[in-house]
DNA sequence: GTAAAACATAAGCATACGCTTATATGATTC
DNA sequence: GAATCATATAAGCGTATGCTTATGTTTTAC
């Protein structure tokens, strides 16, 4: 099950902390680490996971290998978000969700 | 952080089994348990950490406990979601998911 | 081709997870 | 209040997770 990857992966503070680093822009291992206080296999590992969970994509550009947000990840969650819609109105704040189009 | 929890919930395919369960009513944990072959004390701690994850609700009925989805859960996923927003159209497929109102 | 840079993989370790069995708590029934 | 039902908690066990250090790969630069 996918989702299970999917959950997971985001389950881990800092691998969403990296993921919404790639969501600002793409960019590779190196430039991911700078300003992060973890090591370089550490990031290694959790960008394998990420991409597992086809949350993120990998490219191969020369030594270097680009980074980058894959929404695959993101439409499977939202997809799955979708199977409780009808729980969405009832949220206590003022928060307004709205989802169309996706009766699949 | 809050979507620790969620995430890692919502990480284990019994616990989204439990949760999709109740999305299609709510139930005490017994109800909950027919079907699922699963120990009393496993679906127990399983509800205990969907609760944690404020992904569940319980209330104290008699000797039962009756469980329900608590919406707060998915709005946060939901409101988690929002912040890649941009990504959603690159998606491959002819998926269309479109989210309004959401600019707090 | 040799060295170095960017990244991946291997192995090992402490901790967390999900399950089990056993026992405790809370509430009803007689 | 004793027995029973519904649920929670405790303790223990095997496995997974996230990290580290050490070593491999792959590609560029000289």
């Amino acid at each position: 099950m996918i989702e299970d990857d999917i959950f997971r992966a985001l389950a881990d503070p800092t691998r969403r902390a990296i993921f919404e680093k790639l969501a600002a822009g793409s960019m590779n291992a190196s430039a991911l680490r700078k300003g992060m206080e973890i090591s370089q296999p550490a990031i290694s590992q959790h960008l394998s996971v990420l991409t597992n969970a086809q949350l993120v994509r990998a490219q191969r550009k020369g030594r270097f290998v680009n980074y980058a947000v894959n929404p695959e990840g993101l439409a499977l969650i939202a997809q799955w978000l979708t199977k409780y819609r009808a729980y969405w109105p009832e949220r206590i704040d003022d928060l307004k969700i709205l989802l169309k189009d996706m009766d699949q």
